[in-house]
DNA sequence: AATCTTAGTTCTTTTACTTCA
DNA sequence: GGTGAAGTAAAAGAACTAAGA
């Protein structure tokens, strides 16, 4: 039977790389290639001329019709107090926009736009892993069938009598008949009795149903998939 | 109607790589 | 062969837009 991986986490924490890392503030009139990699620009100078020019261009973008949009890298600070602030909560308030604008020195519209942009990456890394999840369970339900498939071949070439199956409720062999072969999908059903039913529902009262299993699985996946282990 | 979020897109900057003198 | 400038494709991410709640 597949299994889910254990479930460690019940949240997901994801690590995104830190995009002010490798950015620095666009110098005009001058060549990222004629920069020493290892000289860190001064961040007084260099920056607060970036820096006023990202502000300043706050009345060009709202509206169509003006220059080009500047574009600005957020410093290595900023990103990491944007990171440091979306990790206790993942969408502000005006207050706190408007409080975390102040203190990084941008428009609350920057710090609402990163949020944004934060959250989608977010959202697009946890779909790559639970795709890739899905795809290990694939690959283990795929073995497991062939498995199964090897399984039945064998008790086909065998030809001796139906196998004594045992009731995983009871430990007591079920009887024979329970277990059949569908013609047409080739799979092994298992067909109770009513009276079987009855017993067993009396007896797994309580218990979750299959619905029960399919949906708590679907709705639980994306914390299953922090811990890929299959 | 105003505000916010998401999804999708545009566009600029950065980086890595290649070519050529 | 080593080196630096120039060109380019791809990646990253800031900013924008439209639609929906």
């Amino acid at each position: 039977m597949a299994v889910f991986p254990p479930t460690g986490s019940s949240s997901l924490e994801l690590t995104i790389s830190v995009p002010g890392f490798s950015s620095y503030p666009s110098l005009p009139n001058s060549s990222v290639r004629g920069l020493d990699i290892n000289q860190v620009p001064s961040i007084q100078a260099d920056q607060e001329e970036w820096m006023t020019a990202g502000m300043e261009d706050e009345e060009d973008s709202s509206n169509g019709s003006g220059p080009p949009r500047k574009k600005l890298r957020l410093t290595k600070e900023q990103s990491r107090l944007l990171e440091e602030s979306f990790r206790q909560h993942h969408t502000l308030n005006p207050k706190q926009k408007e409080a975390l604008a102040m203190q990084l020195k941008l428009r609350p519209r920057q710090v609402e736009v990163w949020f944004q942009n934060r959250r989608a990456r977010s959202k697009l890394k946890q779909t790559e892993m639970e795709c890739e999840y899905l795809k290990r369970w694939f690959g283990s339900l795929t073995e497991q069938n062939r498995r199964l498939q090897r399984e039945v071949e064998e008790l086909r070439a065998m030809k001796v009598g139906p196998p004594t199956v045992l009731s995983p409720h009871s430990c007591e062999p079920l009887p024979a008949s329970t277990l059949t072969m569908c013609p047409r999908c080739e799979r092994v059903t298992t067909t109770t009795t009513t009276l079987d039913r009855d017993r067993d529902r009396d007896r797994d009262r309580g218990g979750p149903t299959k619905t029960n299993i399919s949906s708590a699985s679907a709705t639980t996946l994306s914390s299953k998939v922090a811990t890929p282990a299959l």
